[in-house]
DNA sequence: CAGCTCAGGGAAAACGGTTTCCCTGAGGCG
DNA sequence: CGCCTCAGGGAAACCGTTTTCCCTGAGCTG
């Protein structure tokens, strides 16, 4: 690699020069002709400054790191962090900043290797971190020098904090109001992991919708599960057994779940029971997962988990150059894609049934 | 971040000596003492070295790019890429090793940048580039300092290349082997995109196998195309067009898909031309896409990406580390999946039918 | 005791930039 | 003509490591 000096050396000028004129740091101060010569020089030699060289001088690197805890094959199985890692890339090869990817085992192993994460390498941090709560944020936040860092899909509370998420309370909300819309009264909820600040937060738009229809809460159909179709399966299982015989009449016409791959297990096992979707219940999730929420007809919540990882690129890259404070929350309002896993509520004809 | 200097005021010793002791250069010529006062400080102080002035002064950065040249959602949407990717990870992690992503457009993009990836960031390039020949390759050889760079998913000739890859020519051969073994004398290739490396290969294992068991070469029955499903449905109706009327008993009683996705789409196209399956026809694919080749019944020959890209990452080390020289190739061998897409040949049935 | 060897550790250059401070000379002004 | 100002650019310190070379003193030998 040629260096500053060859080219200095090649401009007939001296090593600050080439640097103030290349930066246009200071280019007041240097001629017109000066400048044009020690472009040209560099342009001749084939001249690229060594970023780390740039780094250790106290500039910034230009890369950001990507902290992700899954287990090893998510990018292959997790819906999320595809999209959402072609999102900041889109962002950041357009900024010709570098990605530097950590994936953990587990948010544990990120805290530990938090002096890897800081080491020069990096201007920050994005984590995709969906835990309601982890030492980790707060660890970065009294590390010294500070790196700044962004959450991504994760929109939780705390002062100073980052957020790029959808909103989930609102999202929550859309979903439940579009079910009662519909008629329903008595909408379960299938949750996902207790632990994730999403699901709080949908929870929380469960509960606003009601209250504001005049509903009644009734904890007997909030069914807690995980982010996964299994968690759907056995729910539907747990509804079934729970409504039968005298209580079948107060089984719930309308399921809201958490997630689109709750639903999709959901649907699977409704099928099982031989019971009718819209006609007989009516089934809403969260998500889109685009390919698959389309061929089932699943009536969903739509976020866009690429535009996410987008934002969260615009946002870190804005938070390193100390053009917005940390602090900035950025919440994407969700969308609702209707099609044929909701309809009128047709509840009556179940009870005249029994 | 606490610097070399002020663990080294803690110890009482002189910087040099802090480097030393905690690098284990030259250990021998200091003391147990000093060497225990030393990492008791270090500890202390928590101090962890600078990755960047560790680079600046010619060590290993521990950091590796990968270069891709796909459009902008490939880590969504391309079946290679994720798993690949995670296998890398896998490997990489473990050796605490950085990754950086480098996605681009296209591979002219990818060339414009190369000085880019060698500003010192990285000790090596993992380039995913299913390619035959792009200059890109060239020019990284002719780069001082040289970068290592390992092709990945492409293994093609060429004089001290590092190559990880599905043994192609194999795969080919398996594939058409099976299908000769089932009684099959015409057996149709749909190829895959012309200017990738894997499509000669294949290809080539598809002659020898015909070949080697005496079986004419008609290249009336191989379909160029490209690695996608809706190929395999052009081919198909393109197929039926060709062997029509007079022509019917000349249909080929098996094809060779070069891909599981070339196959989804045959598989669908001779749904819809009620082609019944195996009876009627066989069909073979590479690549064993999980979930979707079970679903769809398909015999396939497997290739194992994530094994690929950890292989890739354990050859791209061993390069930055100088351990293996340039020229070392891995071509992984194919498997044969049986399943219900391929059966005895009953092509008698289908001219007697006529 | 002189001289040699060697263990132990320090001093300083080097890596390739950036930045601060200062120097020089030309032009303007009184 | 003397002084001031300012444009233009150079010198050198600094960022945090590694590494080479050299120095010092202790122990051993003859």
């Amino acid at each position: 690699m040629a260096s500053i000096r060859e080219v200095a050396a090649e401009a007939k000028v001296s090593p600050g020069t080439v640097s103030k004129v290349l930066n246009e740091r200071g280019n007041a101060s240097i001629s017109r002709a000066t400048q044009a010569r020690v472009r040209e020089a560099a342009e001749r030699i084939g001249y690229h400054p060594s970023s780390i060289a740039r780094g250790l001088a106290g500039m910034r690197m230009n890369a950001i790191g990507v902290v992700m805890a899954y287990d090893e094959e998510s990018l292959t199985s997790d819906p999320y962090l595809g999209p959402c890692l072609d999102g900041l890339l889109s962002i950041y090869k357009q900024e010709r900043q570098k990605v530097t990817l950590f994936l953990e085992q587990n948010w544990d192993a990120a805290l530990q290797n938090i002096p890897f994460y800081g080491d020069g390498h990096c201007d920050g941090l994005a984590l995709i971190i969906p835990r309601t709560t982890h030492p980790i944020v707060d660890t970065l936040r009294s590390q010294r020098p500070h790196l700044p860092f962004v959450l991504v899909g994760d929109s939780r509370e705390g002062e100073g904090l980052t957020c790029i998420d959808l909103d989930n309370v609102t999202a929550g909300r859309m979903a439940t109001e579009h079910l009662i819309s519909l008629g329903h009264r008595r909408i379960a909820a299938f949750q996902g992991n207790a632990d994730f600040c999403s699901n709080d937060q949908r929870f929380k738009g469960y509960r606003d919708a009601l209250a504001s229809a005049g509903l009644p809460y009734d904890p007997e159909i909030v069914y807690p599960g995980v982010y996964f179709a299994e968690s759907g399966v056995e729910n539907v299982r747990r509804m079934q057994k729970q409504f039968t015989g005298d209580n079948r009449s107060g089984r719930p016409s309308a399921i809201f779940c958490f997630s689109d791959s709750i639903a999709f297990g959901a649907l699977e096992a409704l099928r099982k029971y031989d019971i009718h979707m819209p006609t007989e219940i009516s089934v809403i999730g969260i998500d889109d997962l685009t390919t698959t929420a389309q061929q089932r007809g699943l009536t969903t919540i739509r976020q866009s988990v690429r535009s996410i990882g987008q934002r969260a690129a615009i946002a870190l890259l804005g938070l390193a150059r100390g053009e917005i404070t940390p602090g900035f929350r950025d919440l994407q309002l969700p969308e609702l894609v209707l099609r044929s896993s909701t309809g009128a509520n047709a509840g009556c004809k179940i009870i005249r049934r029994g």
